[in-house]
DNA sequence: ATAATAGTGTCTTTCAGACAGTATAGT
DNA sequence: ACTATACTGTCTGAAAGACACTATTAT
């Protein structure tokens, strides 16, 4: 049963085999991973009355060198040969951005050829969420700047072809991200195409202003996961601080689904999954309100 | 505007850039796809009046070169420098099993290191699903053989430990590929992490037999997937023919999420997904049932 | 007092689960 | 007639949606 001496049609040992191996010979796509890292930020307060609103944030970097120089990216970078995929993530997100041990799970793979024009780049994209509490980022190494931008997203068409093996919907958005001092925007066409037993959804950037690669795609299918995932996990608790009220909670549902939810069934809808403290908010010029934390473990609920 | 003449910090145009860019000097890990592909079968009608139990199946190839000689492993291979992943995976399954034009949607992405003894590879695992008319598949190319093995899974242990700041589910799961000639399992531990806001599942292969690489685990992921798409999704269509009764798309739910469902209520679940043909099934030894056929396109419905 | 938010009670509609009943082919 | 499946009607209880009501603070 000595597995390790089988011979193979050239009459190699696995140990043989694996010598003369050369990973080398076959000409070979790079590979690197992309974060998107997503927050939330409460605007300032119109009166001392009011509550602030919130606005749904997304991490960029500035590009420090070609292709794309002077655009912004998601921050990545090239996954080293000895480094496992999250790793890598969580390195170069440190290394451009200096944030750090955050929630992230894996969104998509994109592989298209022509997406890089140094070479056939191979990206793994990551969903990250961060709590409103990381205020300030600092671009660090290879990044020239690191800053926040509002998402915000607006379907500016949509038609609706129904023929007799297929219907085909396709839709036209427009994606913001509004910075401090820049404004970026990209026009992404949505083709969902239902043949026979297959639904297939295909996005095309129409045209982006200031973003680099086919990153404007990426962030359209990260909102899309984020929005679907929020409604049956408890990820946008990584989006909180440590207490909040239920209405802040309310909020970010709101910004992230972009509905507006009755009070009384989103409490009863997310009851299991907070815990009441004792603690109250302060000086909020009306009737002050309860603050919670995240129940991690609510009974017998198995999350995804 | 002439963008393309920004110059970077070592005073290079973009055109300059690439010229002089190499995309060999970092030593870099392989990429490939690989597919698992699903599909139903029937066994044997026991006699004339019973109606003939439906298996899943998943295709495996034997493995016809190191590593893992002799050992099945899931359809699958190197990406080419000029081809789009998507194609990649379809090309190999032809290659591989002459399997052609099926469904297919992106898994998840396998990169941690040492998954493969030959050198650093990261996979992109896609899911498909056949109909059950793709009878006979034929080993071609680079594959010893390809079969199909029937799929089940076996909840051995489950431990439940709540800590003060974190909750693990522990659980043993036996996989199980029962082929013509070859039995092939894996002891697969899976340990859900529920931490603070942070939920993480995590699967090791404990032992495997006959199964090749990591694919066992990725084997889980996959029945994962569809457990939860099915419910949500129209893939189960994927699965039927062009005509089927709803008993046997029932089946296929049943065999899928391994319940059983109420029959009434099941009809209810998928009225509108399905289209009454005039058709009806005969010599069945009691009354015989209605076909249907797939509705690609039910009112308003937009599916994920 | 008032503005603005915090928090609760309950009616209705919808949908999933359970079960019981009727219908119909082949032998 | 009998067997095995095909198909339908309806009760129940849980959850989602809608709305109205009460409570509480800083100014």
């Amino acid at each position: 049963m000595d597995e390790n001496k089988i011979k193979n049609k050239n009459g190699l040992t696995e140990e043989e085999f694996l010598e003369v191996y050369d990973a080398g010979k076959y000409e070979r796509p790079s590979f690197t991973v992309d974060m998107l890292v997503f927050s939330v930020r409460d605007e300032e307060k119109l009166n001392y009355r009011k509550l602030p609103k919130k606005k749904l944030r997304l991490l960029m970097v500035k590009r420090g060198d070609h292709p794309f120089l002077g655009q912004w990216a998601l921050p990545g970078g090239f996954v080293n040969i000895d480094e496992n995929l999250e790793e890598a993530a969580h390195r170069e997100l440190k290394e451009e951005t200096n944030i750090d041990n955050i929630y992230m799970e894996q969104l998509y793979t994109w592989g298209d050829i022509g997406r890089d024009p140094r070479t056939r780049i191979i990206s793994t994209s990551y969903l990250s969420l961060v709590d409103s509490n990381v205020l300030e980022v600092k671009a660090a190494d290879d990044a020239e700047d690191a800053k926040w931008f509002t998402v915000s997203c607006e379907l500016l068409e949509e038609e609706k072809i129904v023929s007799e093996d297929e219907t085909v919907i396709q839709s036209l958005y427009k994606l913001f991200l509004i910075g401090d001092k820049e404004n970026l925007t990209a026009d992404i066409k949505e083709i969902k195409r239902v043949k026979g037993k297959i639904t297939r959804i295909e996005r095309t950037i129409e045209k982006t202003s200031g973003i680099a690669f086919d990153h404007a795609k990426i962030i359209m299918y990260g909102l899309e996961r984020l929005r679907n995932k929020i409604e049956y996990t408890d990820i946008a608790f990584n989006l909180m601080s440590e207490l909040f009220t239920l209405t802040e909670l309310q909020q970010v549902y709101e910004i992230i689904l972009d509905t507006e939810l009755l009070k009384a069934n989103f409490r009863r809808k997310i009851a299991g999954m907070v815990i009441e403290t004792n603690e109250y908010t302060k000086d909020s010029g009306h009737r002050p309100s309860k603050l919670f934390r995240f129940n991690a473990s609510p009974d017998g609920q198995i999350i995804q």
